[in-house]
DNA sequence: GCTAAATTAGAATATAAATTCTATATCCGC
DNA sequence: GCGGATATAGAATTTATATTCTAATTTAGC
């Protein structure tokens, strides 16, 4: 077999995750990583062939988290007061999940995925592409009136939660007082 | 007097603002900002001390801008209705000056200051107390029996608008049938 | 207990970009 | 048209980090 590992690769991707929550993904250097992690420098390129491999796993981990559980939600929204819960998903996610949370609230996706390898992005971009899929479905199914209802769609139920909760991140959390303020407010841009 | 510069420091600013508004302050270069505003490296330390300070400036100046025209707004603002039209600036700005708008709304304003020198720190800390400043009052004015009513308003007005232009940013611009949309999320999340 | 595999460990090197330095050019008032 | 002031110009240096390299450990199976 081999030597044991001190920690799993799972918690490198926390450690990453810790820090390039707190200092953004640009400032998070491997020796920060490697500190939080408790693991010496070289360790690290054991398990990722780069840093920006490791940014874009960061990522992409929120993001599917994420993603899936909003999928999942939207999907199963029949009206569109179904629909305001996913709104909610935002401000829920965020606190239970707070350094995830920040990395897709508080910092762009941008960031992470600038110097990607290839199949990093790739992945990234059927995260992509799956949440526009959803929306456009939802779209049809919830606003079959509204040319641009994928777009509505996306304000109320990303955009009006994200703006609320970035009011508060990165150092608070989104008070729970906040989540009838985002309903109230999603469903007011559903029309 | 000497030797006319081949630019001015305003267009200096202007260059750096748009490149970090296309890169993100932190992969902007002195390079990169030189290039875009035509003038060697060695000249734009002629005109700021650091590319810490010049990153600084940039953010402050969009700053600058846009707060004044939020807080006379808001200051003029004597009912909830007409309070939401302040909501509305968040959009049109972003159309008038998108690299500004991008700046403040696509970046993060700790992305600009983390590295700035002390006299900038301190302009920035008081653009965003002067902001605290005008929504405790407004709120006073506006939800005088909400407890949380400064909270609520910065939620209806900078936090809803941001999310919804953020759908859009940095590529395109945010359209004018978004408007109308943030008015009814802005109206509603005042409760 | 020995050996090969897997990992820790961190020093050495490479790289990219900020900053500084040295020279050169232009301008204005005299 | 001369001299000090101010700017351009870009090469040289420094600095901060990512990445690579060489050893030294630890483990499981033989």
């Amino acid at each position: 077999m081999g030597r044991r590992a001190h920690i799993s690769d799972a918690d490198l991707l926390t450690a990453a995750t810790r820090i390039s929550a707190r200092l953004g993904p640009g400032r998070a250097t491997v020796a920060d990583i490697a500190r939080e992690a408790k693991v010496p420098i070289g360790s690290v390129y054991h398990r990722v062939p780069s840093r920006a491999a490791l940014m874009a796993d960061v990522w992409i981990a929120a993001a599917e988290r994420f993603g899936t559980e909003f999928l999942m939600l939207l999907a199963a929204a029949d009206k569109l007061d179904a629909a305001v819960e996913v709104a909610l998903l935002t401000p829920r996610f965020t606190r239970t999940n707070h350094a995830a949370g920040v990395v897709l609230l508080a910092h762009r996706r941008d960031e992470f995925l600038d110097d990607a390898p290839e199949e990093s992005r790739t992945r990234a971009a059927r995260l992509s592409s799956d949440l526009q899929k959803g929306l456009t479905e939802a779209a049809r199914r919830l606003l079959p009136r509204d040319k641009r209802g994928r777009e509505r769609l996306a304000v109320a139920l990303i955009g009006v939660p994200y703006g609320a909760v970035r009011v508060f991140l990165p150092q608070a959390m989104p008070p729970v007082e906040l989540d009838p303020v985002i309903a109230a407010a999603a469903r007011a841009a559903l029309g």
